[in-house]
Parts: C-alpha cells; sequence; structure tokens
DNA sequence: ACAGTAGCCTAACGATTGTTAGGCTGCTAG
DNA sequence: CTAGCAGCCTAACAATCGTTAGGCTACTGT
C-alpha cells in the first residue's frame, strides 16, 4: 500500500490560480449550505470538510476558524444587501414604491445569498454575539433604521393599512421576508411574494 | 462546611403532590425556551440544568435522554394542533372560511405552545430525524394533506389569487405563519397577521 | 416507626468538538 | 534546478458533549 500522504487530484484541472475550481469556494458554498440547513453549532467542522472532500484540518488552511468561516459567508451577504439599500436610499422615490423596492432588495439578495440570508435568519442568536459580525450587526442597525423610515412615511402618505404600529409592521415584515428564504427558489417567484405581502392572498371581491 | 449533598428548598412548597411548582414543567418550559432561543444542538443539557436551577444529571430523572425532552415538548404542541385540525376538518365551512379557520388555529397554536412551533419550524432537520417523534411527523404529514385540499377548494372557488400553484402556495403560507411564531406575542396580534396574509399591507385604494 | 422512593447531588465515563503540530507533495517563481 | 509555499494529510490536544453510577436527603404511605 502506498504512504497516500497526498490524493491525487481527481481532474486534470490545475491549481486555483487558473480560476477553475477554487476550493476556498467550494468550502464557503458547502459550509453556508450545510450551515443554514442544521444551524452552525450543529455543522461540526468534519462534516464541512467532507462535503468538500477535504480533512477537517485542511479547513484551516482556508479558514482561521469555524466563526472566521461564519463571518466569511455573512459579510459577503451583507455587503450585497447594504449596496442594494445604499442605491434605494439615494433614489427619489415614492413612500410605498420605496417600500416595495426595499421588499424586492430584500428578496433579490436571496436570490444570490440564499444560505446566507437563512443563517442570518435562523441563527440569530449566534449572530449576535460573535465578535467578528460587528460590522454586520452595524449595518443591520442602519439597514433597520431605513426601514423604519420607509414605513413611517408609508404610513404617514397612507399607504400602508393604519392598523399597523411602525416597528410592530416592520419586525413583522421582516420575519415574513426572511422566512422566504427557506423556500426552494424556483417554487415561489419574487413577484409572488411581493403580491402576497401588498396585497394577500385572496382574489379580488368578484362582486364588488 | 456542612456537606450540603441536598439544597434546601427555596420556599414552604411541599413536593410536586401538592401541584405547586412541578420541576418537571419547569424543564419543560425552560428547555423549550432554550432550545427556541439557540437550537436544540446548540443548547447543552447543562445550560437546561442551570436555567432550572439543578445539576444536569437531574434532567435525567425526568426524562431519560435530551430527545426525549425534545418529543415531550414537541409532542405536546402536536396534540394541541391535531386537535384544533380535527375540529375544522368537521365543521362545515365555506372554502375561503375554512383557509382563514386553518390559519386561525395554527396562530392559535403559538400563543399555547410558542417556543415548541419555533423548534418545530427552527430545527426541522433534527425534527425529520428522531426515532421519538413519528407520531409528530405522521400527524404533520396529515396536517399538509388537509391544507393542501383546503387551498384547492378555495382556488377552485374563485377565493385565492389564481397566481398560485397550490402546493407552492401551502408551503408558502406556512412560511410566513410559522415566521410569525418568532415574534413577540404582545406586538402583533392574531387579527393583524390573518390580515396581512388574506389582505396585505396597504391601505385600501383611496381613488377607486 | 420504618421501608420505599422521588428528587437531587458529585463524580466520572467514552465520544465528539474545535483546533494545533508537524510533515508530505507538487506547483511556481527566480 | 531549486527554494518556497499552497494545499492537503495524519495524529493528537484540551474542552465539552450527553449520559451513567452511585449515594444522600426528605418526604410518603402503611
Amino acid at each position: 500500500m502506498p504512504p497516500a500522504g497526498h490524493v491525487p487530484r481527481a481532474g486534470p484541472e490545475v491549481s486555483q490560480v487558473a480560476g477553475r475550481v477554487n476550493k476556498r469556494d467550494v468550502v464557503l458554498r458547502e459550509s453556508a449550505r450545510l450551515f443554514a440547513e442544521r444551524g452552525i453549532e450543529a455543522t461540526t467542522m468534519r462534516v464541512i470538510a467532507d462535503a468538500c472532500g477535504i480533512q477537517a484540518a485542511s479547513l484551516y488552511h482556508h479558514f482561521a476558524s469555524k466563526d472566521e468561516l461564519v463571518a466569511a459567508i455573512l459579510t459577503r451577504s451583507d455587503a450585497h444587501i447594504t449596496g442594494l439599500y445604499d442605491a434605494i436610499l439615494d433614489a427619489p422615490l415614492e413612500p410605498a414604491d420605496r417600500l416595495e423596492a426595499m421588499i424586492r432588495a430584500t428578496l433579490d439578495n436571496f436570490v444570490h445569498h440564499r444560505d446566507a440570508a437563512r443563517i442570518y435568519y435562523r441563527d440569530r442568536a449566534y449572530v449576535a454575539q460573535s465578535p467578528l459580525l460587528t460590522r454586520v450587526r452595524d449595518n443591520a442597525v442602519a439597514h433597520d433604521e431605513l426601514w423604519d423610515r420607509s414605513i413611517e412615511a408609508a404610513l404617514a402618505a397612507g399607504r400602508v393599512s393604519p392598523r399597523f404600529a411602525a416597528i410592530d409592521l416592520r419586525r413583522l415584515l421582516q420575519e415574513l421576508m426572511w422566512s422566504t428564504a427557506r423556500l426552494r427558489g424556483d417554487a415561489v417567484s419574487a413577484d409572488d411574494i411581493v403580491h402576497v405581502l401588498l396585497h394577500g392572498i385572496l382574489a379580488p371581491e368578484p362582486g364588488l
């Protein structure tokens, strides 16, 4: 039996310099999927390594710790959604249109960073206490403030049902939106979700 | 220093036979809260024991294992929601009314078993594989079928927007409903949630 | 009065956790 | 050709996990 030591690569692809299959990206993708599905603490480094076809110790050549791996996943997603929100902040939009644009931005983030969104949504207690996620948390606070202002403006303009208090509606809307990150992307379209949030599931009254 | 051995009870309450403070119920409540907040696997038996003011080993006088503790929490909640669904199944309701009744039953379960609902919603992978939860899983399948039939009936009656496929709408509705179990109970009323799901957040058009 | 037991304790078990140490291989820059 | 390093390996570490063993205490029913 040969001393093994190094498993030969399966395909003819060269190292990641050629840009073919960057193992770091594989680790990011597989771990994000597992974290989202089973939870951060329930997903061990060895399970992640198995999914990537390497040994647990080898993960530490790409990320210094499990926390840093989680942070890398969430920071990516945070940068994306922050960019979208910044664009909305600068755009001259009417209250209800701004609200819809923010909903669509949130849902768009699910398309590009679905697993990250699910992790953020699911393991909130972890996110709240990780020292590597202060930036993400600070941005989240800013996002919440933008949501609050936008909802208050839409309420003041009479475009949103007056039965809601602004802050309660923000939390309700966020929970409702974030929960849709758990759906398979091809099942329900963003348009459908926006429609439900704005108009509900019922058909327009026929007899009116 | 006294040999300690047994910490004297704080209050004058007698054992649980008198029904004052049943420690088993305390364990159920505290563990449910912790499981819901941090996840099942992230919540250790020692943390649960701390929250109950006892030692980790003492938990095993009330529950044979961590799995059984989880099962006890979820089985309670399952019995409640199953009873509600059974009543709806027997009631002669029009499609849209039945759908609303099912939404309200689900939300009512959140009031009585909020943490259990959050655990079921959050740790789906765990629920799917626990050998002690076959009964709960079987009931969930039956509930899904009731949902599917009710949605199909409401669709056929033209009471639900035809843009949705029945099964996709069921999954969407479930995610939306379940996500509201994460909200503090006093923030948004069940009526508000029902209103959003049925009619959305927008105010009725003023100029029509 | 006394046996039985519910309910808690301390101490420890083996398994698994995240992580580190140290070495081998094969690519790449000079 | 060769030095260096990226990338992976095996082996092992201390800490923590769920769980068990065994004993003490205080209440119960007879």
